[in-house]
DNA sequence: TCATCATCTTTTGTCGACAAACAGAGAACA
DNA sequence: TGTTCTCTGTTTGTCGACAAAAGATGATGA
């Protein structure tokens, strides 16, 4: 069973495309800076491309809201505020919700049996004390699968091309959503407890709340950090101990 | 009162800006037919621009979801298939109740009292008997006041920029959606009661009621279409009577 | 008559160059 | 000393031209 289904990327095929991954890579590892300026001319000699090519790539960053592009002044990586990141949460709290409701009603019985064992691979890692970075994977690929089982290609697109990149943005500029892993699992075994009873309300209410404790988890602790670096202890510290931890 | 709050549209500083807006408008008032060529060189010496800048004006459009491009081969009016259409409501019902909780937590008092004036308005046209045009504006209009209520700017974008955009798009192509105002007021005037509550949590519930009817309503007037095509009734009779529905 | 292949035309992708707009440094003035 | 204006350097927006790829057309063979 492959793990991290991830969303299907599609291979470049023309330069623009090669570029536009190379410097999504970019930003999602973060090798770019939020905020941080894109010089057409500096990143155009630097990939070896055209500026028209560059431009086309920065054009593709900016439908995907990687970067925001102001006219006669150019582009800039985004920033993304706590605010914003909230606004994220409710977006993904209603979108997959509704995921998990078609989900449990198009998702194959075979399909739902491998997202019991996905849920069961987690509780043996927590039991394991294994917070670590494949925890995380985990998690990314069981509300993968779940929202590529609703069958909604639109809905798929939006969760898993807009979306789940500034999820992915915000962990490496905030570095934060501290680790909760056993309540996580629970709500997990849950979801898809729903889903095999065939449940699609239920299994959308239990997604909702999943969710919605992510995003108040993730809120309590960015004040937290906040708060510590207001006293003056490093951010580091908080940074590293929130780099193993999930959802 | 100004009816139609639409969503801001900024206007164009570039010469890119300006083509998408006359390519926008052109695909959403049905000058362009779903499905057709975008020839380059044509529309770039018909619009009196150079290909690079149309060729920004398309990207812009493909980010609207209003083309599609393939590598290599070219641009498309995109054609929205009636499954397509369904798949945009599931994604509407769950932002827009999102949007409805959220307005009725966050919307002033005036706005709100607004929001029941432009029922009412709706409620004496339809008394009057008037299913024309002004009565989807004025639909449209109420949508769009709670979904600016949610006060959440990406939620705003989401479903005014990308998902309305084909909304429209749709009812140009198929003509269709057919009338029901008298059930659209009676819901509208339930969640704005809602709403004059501050029930979030309910308002949520009458907006998921509300699009999900339109979106039986949809189905079932296409399928009643398809049949009467199969019949050998000529289409056109059906778009006219069509035309004068809202939501 | 139909299928297949070669050739040609059209279209797209890519590139470098020019003009307009913005940003910053330095000078002039209150 | 602080503010404003100007000048300059850089960056962006726009354009036309070239190379590669896709599609169309006609010729050839079964």
């Amino acid at each position: 069973m492959a793990t991290a289904v991830s969303c299907e990327e599609q291979e470049p095929v023309t330069i623009a495309d090669r570029v536009f991954n190379q410097l999504r890579e970019a930003i999602l590892g973060g090798k770019m800076a939020p905020g941080q300026k894109i010089s057409e001319p500096e990143l155009a000699s630097s990939y070896g491309v055209s500026r028209g090519s560059l431009r086309e790539a920065i054009a593709r960053l900016e439908s995907s809201n990687l970067v925001e592009r102001k006219p006669n002044v150019g582009a800039r990586v985004i920033t993304l505020t706590i605010e914003e990141l909230m606004e994220i949460y409710h977006i993904r709290e209603a979108l997959e919700g509704m995921a998990a409701r078609l989900a449990a009603g198009n998702m194959a019985p075979e399909e739902i049996a491998e997202l019991r064992k996905i849920v069961e691979m987690q509780r043996n890692e927590i039991s394991g004390g294994n917070y670590a970075y494949f925890l995380k994977e985990v998690d990314l690929d069981f509300h993968f699968r779940i929202i590529q089982g609703s069958r909604n290609k639109r809905l798929i697109r939006l969760l898993c091309k807009d979306l789940y990149d500034l999820v992915r943005f915000y962990r490496v500029s905030f570095s934060a959503s501290s680790p909760r892993p056993e309540e996580a699992y629970a709500e997990h075994s849950a979801i898809v407890a729903a889903m095999e009873r065939g449940d699609g309300e239920m299994a959308e209410l239990l997604m909702r709340h999943h969710i919605r404790a992510s995003r108040e988890n993730a809120l309590q602790s960015f004040e937290a950090m906040q708060g510590e670096q207001a006293t003056g202890q490093p951010a580091r510290q908080q940074r590293e101990q929130a780099r193993t931890s999930a959802s």
